[in-house]
RNA sequence: GGAAGCGUGCCAGAGUGGUUGAAUGGGCCGCACUCGAAAUGCGGUAUGCCCGCAAGGGUAUCGGAGGUUCGAAUCCUCCCGCUUCCGCCA
């Protein structure tokens, strides 16, 4: 959520950002709700406030006040019901309100809008027609989809022998990379309470609903590490010579893809279960861009060091989601089909899922205040296995695995069985 | 899954109905002492919300939600979490 403070003294400002980001959401209508809320609290602290004066004469009170007392609970009462029906609906709206958009953010619709900085690496030709991933994976006997179905259902898979081992080489690889500048690896569990997948803006309800919830109880499955790396410092306030705390998180992650049956719904590139290294910064505000310059840097590192060709995305306004105050994405080339697919995102949320999840610092004059939390995809496999297989098949449908990842396995090729 | 116990501030730990935001100790910050430090002494040290330009005032918060009472950290109900023991299990 934003600053609700910020909403009251900006109110243009709010409504320009919801604007930029293609929302549509009644601001006036909310500032509304808020003036009643306040009133409503007054009145409320109003009736307390005289109940206390009563209380406070201790066993001397008159029976007159006692009554007075009993009086005045009634009228608290119904004040407070007033109060949180207020509360509660302003909360919903409140919550709708996106986080706006750095104003240097070039303003967008969707993913027409957004804007390529640069191409890395060479993209590969071939002498002969290359194949998609599903072909290759499964004629390599490294992915078995029917058996997936079958237990399953459609979109999920097992992974096989060197399949397997390449999904924990890549893993390996990456944590290596990452504790080397400096993260915390953590391997995080894979359901988590809702306040956490809500916090982090994973929805479990709607027309794009990504999160599958656990029936009788609180849990769900989390769509991204993110969540639960988010959830890791809720409620603490961190002191500020910690930060910027970074950490590594490996986790399964679990996405419905509610109405997300299109072309690339086939093979690995969109499957309902994945396995992920998701990176996660805390920091300050003062931090947080340099710290998102950096998390991009890392990502193109790792593509770099699997010699993927890939491009760079910088998302425009309409893009972005609810969350992000700036995104990049990473898209690495995919010959099977001939175009750039998404293998990356990192997003500056800055202080809009510290507020939700209560994520605070404090500076060392002992103010506290809410922290910048960053996200960035290190590797989610299924994706990278993607764009290992199709950049370095050979004519006989035979797969040469990337040189930094030769160390972490006893094959350099994966061959047609 | 069964049984018992526990959940208080940055930490430890008092507090079982009356002005308790909460004793005490530790930590941390400031000041004094010192050439400096240690030790010692003195002072300070939660957060949200509401009103206010501010100073300041109000209100809420002792795991969470309800309830009893003029008054609840303290009593009652439910929930959640943690610990220990038993069972089961990787």
């Amino acid at each position: 959520m934003i600053d609700i403070k910020l909403l009251r003294e900006k109110p243009d400002y709010i409504k320009e950002a919801i604007r930029r980001k293609g929302y549509k959401i009644d601001v006036d209508e909310i500032l509304e709700m808020d003036k009643r809320r306040r009133a409503l609290i007054q009145e409320t602290e109003e009736f307390r406030r005289s109940g206390k004066e009563i209380s406070a004469q201790g066993k001397d009170a008159s029976e007159e006040d006692r009554e007075k007392g009993r009086s005045l609970k009634e009228k608290i009462k119904v004040k407070e019901k007033e109060l949180d029906v207020v509360e509660s609906d302003l909360a919903v709206k409140f919550s709708q309100i996106p986080n706006p958009a750095f104003d240097e953010v070039v303003e967008g619709e969707g993913e027409k809008g957004n804007k390529e900085l640069r191409v890395v690496g060479t993209i590969p030709e071939f002498s002969f027609k290359p194949k998609d991933h599903l072909e290759l994976a499964e004629s390599l006997g490294i992915v078995d989809f029917e058996a997936g179905a079958k237990v399953a259902g459609s979109q999920f898979f097992y992974l096989k022998n060197e399949g397997a081992m390449l999904e924990l080489a890549i893993i390996t690889y990456t944590l290596d990379l990452l504790r080397e500048e400096g993260f915390e690896v953590l391997f995080t569990p894979d359901m988590a309470r809702s306040k956490y997948y809500l916090g982090t803006g994973y929805l479990p309800k709607g027309d794009e609903a990504q999160t599958y919830e656990i029936t009788d109880s609180d849990l769900g499955l989390i769509a991204t590490g993110e969540v639960t790396l988010a959830g890791y410092h809720a409620d603490e306030i961190l002191d500020s010579k910690v930060l910027p705390k970074k950490y590594a998180g490996m986790s399964h992650c679990f996405r419905r893809e509610a109405g997300a049956y299109g072309k690339y719904s086939k093979g690995l590139y969109r499957v309902h279960q994945f396995t992920k290294v998701e990176m996660f910064v805390y920091t300050t505000p003062e931090e947080s861009k340099n710290m998102h310059a950096e998390l991009l840097r890392l990502e193109e590192r790792i593509f770099q060091g699997l010699n993927i060709p890939y491009r760079v995305l910088e998302m425009c306004t309409g893009d972005l989601g609810a969350q992000a105050a700036a995104k990049y994405d990473l898209e690495a080339w995919m010959p099977g089909r001939g175009e750039w697919g998404e293998v990356t995102s990192t997003s500056n949320t800055t202080d809009y899922q510290a507020r939700n999840l209560n994520i605070k610092y404090r500076l060392p004059n002992g103010d506290t205040d809410f922290a910048h939390t960053l996200n960035g995809t290190a590797v989610a496999t299924s994706r990278a296995i993607i764009a290992i297989l199709e950049n370095n098949q050979k004519e006989d449908g035979s797969v040469t695995i990337p040189k930094n990842l030769q160390r972490y396995l006893t094959f350099k090729t994966i061959n047609i069985k």
